[in-house]
DNA sequence: GGGGAAAAATACTTGTATGTCCAAAAATCC
DNA sequence: GGATTTTTGGACATACAAGTATTTTTCCCC
């Protein structure tokens, strides 16, 4: 309804590695497991936000991701931004390319207030605070497993 | 952000039949232009409209598309109910197949009434409604043509 | 009844997001 | 230095949304 796939494994996987001790790399295999996604997919988003500067990433033995100093705080929308692309606060619910208060579409004037609340929810949330809901044990980072279901 | 593109020329092109005389078949034609939309393509989704009941179509000569008898008053949640699938109301931020109160993920909580308030405004929202704002010419229902722009 | 106009139905093409595979490069361990 | 483990990068495959083309059916009008 909102994110892509894409943004979602993104969040998922900065949320755990965030639950992890800073500094000591999180291999990309466990991430997947953990979160129950293709291992070689992740990669490719991780790699990404690599490229970005979000995350730091160590080959060979002892390698893995990390959260890069100071980006624990980093809003979710910091996120969006990069796997969803730069429009992604621009958008007209109708798709009108220029629609403004000046150049409104029918539902402008009634969505912008909504989209606002979207847009400052994604600005207040940020990465440590996600995670240390996930370590209260209170919250849900993936679906569980067929196996943990079944017993 | 939150609609696909055929959901947004549905909803579109809905509106446009509603400020059009009720009664009088519009042609898919004079949709695809008035709304620069590809003309085959819309009129695959104004099929699948029919077929759910909000419009009528007509064959032949003076045919075209109406709006169903008593469906002015149609909310858009019914229209995204269709186009995006039945599933559109329930889906969580992250992506988790199963998100509720019970087994929230980290976002659900503070996510949930923004949830409520753009469902809220969808199920708000109705065709006739938008289609008397379209009417009074302050608002758009689809970008200007580059001709347009041009001059 | 025949010709033309319009939607209906179907198949096909394109584009993009998602997902997979494999070899190369880098770091570590012995 | 060789074996192992991991990321990296590219090519390839699949699925689905978006868009196109063509034929069939139905209707109006003459």
């Amino acid at each position: 309804m909102v994110l892509s796939r894409t943004s979602q494994y993104a969040v998922q996987a900065l949320i755990y590695i965030a639950t992890q001790p800073a500094g000591e790399p999180v291999l990309n295999r466990d991430i997947a497991e953990r979160l129950n996604v293709p291992a070689a997919y992740l990669a490719k988003i991780l790699q990404n936000l690599c490229k970005h500067g979000l995350l730091d990433s160590f080959r060979g033995r002892l390698g893995g991701f990390c959260l890069r100093e100071g980006m624990h705080r980093t809003p979710l929308m910091q996120v969006l931004l990069l796997t969803e692309g730069p429009d992604f606060t621009k958008s007209c619910i109708l798709g009108l390319k220029d629609c403004s208060d000046a150049t409104a579409c029918p539902m402008h004037f009634k969505w912008l207030p909504v989209k606002k609340k979207i847009l400052a929810l994604l600005n207040d949330m940020n990465l440590e605070e996600l995670a240390k809901a996930v370590m209260t044990g209170k919250y849900r980072l993936a679906d569980l497993p067929v196996a943990a279901v079944q017993g």
